[in-house]
DNA sequence: ACAAATTTGTTCTATATGGAACAATAATTA
DNA sequence: TAATTATTGTTCCATATAGAACAAATTTGT
């Protein structure tokens, strides 16, 4: 006998749930990106605000902790903590203000670009993986839609 | 004299990002996922994982715990924890399989299901607030686009 | 039939995470 | 200028979370 649970349609509830949309782009997190995040914690040892402080720095020449904080939507806590990790692996230095002792100028060490180059390879590879299901005309659409709602999240209020 | 943050533009990074669809996708799941199931648990005292047994079992008459792990994709100690919290609660119940001892079959209860509508409405206008930012004939595109990505990420292995 | 492998649900443990509160500094306003 | 408000980065704390290991039950393979 088949074992029973084998004959549930696990992909039913793409279509019957109440915000289907709202709910992939959900499920996509939860299948892709985070898992994700946990590969890049595995193998790479950094954890998701650490990486983030990396790649916005590899784009950024100079960024504070509330710059990082606030390009990628994470709490500030989560960001200081990592920035002391990432101080401590040597994959970033950091320059107090002279114009504001509040604040310190982050950048990027060789050693951290060295790291975002290895993250960045195996993050591209998962992304060819993941859109190869789309054909160029379709990824080319979905590129432009997902841009206007990336565009429009970003001014949301936090 | 303005802020010395404020010339940043923080969307630079969407296309300068080495796999910038990817990207876009986790920032969603940053910008909105994320902070939505922080609302569902402040507003409604629910965690994630107990959310999705609602969500699961509002559409599944029944389903074991296990089931609802391969739904949502999330690990089962997660759910685990989330069952008995939930049947303290009140919004399932539980009945053990009588031909197979080891799992148990979960129900929605009429409490459940309430709690379920009451999440869902704030769930739908959530979605009609973030894609209202398409048109109609860019919603469709994009719903068939996530529909194929979502499919795609259903049969990955976990 | 019997041993090995798998599955389910659980507990234990370690860690990632976010909120709140804080001190220091800077900006705003009166 | 003085007082108030806002901002930055930090620490503390509570909690959500995932991995590993486990016992019990079932299925598979020989």
């Amino acid at each position: 006998m088949a074992r029973k649970s084998e004959s549930l349609d696990y992909s039913n509830i793409f279509e019957a749930v109440e915000f289907p949309d709202a709910y992939k782009v959900s499920y996509l997190a939860n299948a892709i990106v985070f898992p994700t995040y946990e590969d890049v914690r595995k193998d790479f040892g950094l954890v998701r605000a650490e990486y983030h402080l990396l790649l916005c720095l590899a784009h950024y020449s100079e960024l504070t902790a509330q710059d990082v904080a606030r390009i990628t939507r994470r709490p500030r806590n989560s960001i200081s903590r990592a920035v002391h990790r990432m101080l401590d692996l040597g994959f970033l230095k950091r320059v107090p203000d002279p114009d504001d002792a509040r604040q310190a100028k982050l950048q990027i060490t060789r050693e951290g670009k060295i790291m975002h180059q290895k993250i960045s390879a195996y993050l591209v590879d998962r992304e060819a993986e993941i859109f190869s299901v789309l054909s160029d005309t379709e990824r080319e659409s979905f590129r432009e839609l997902i841009r206007k709602l990336a565009n429009f999240a970003s001014t949301l209020k936090r």
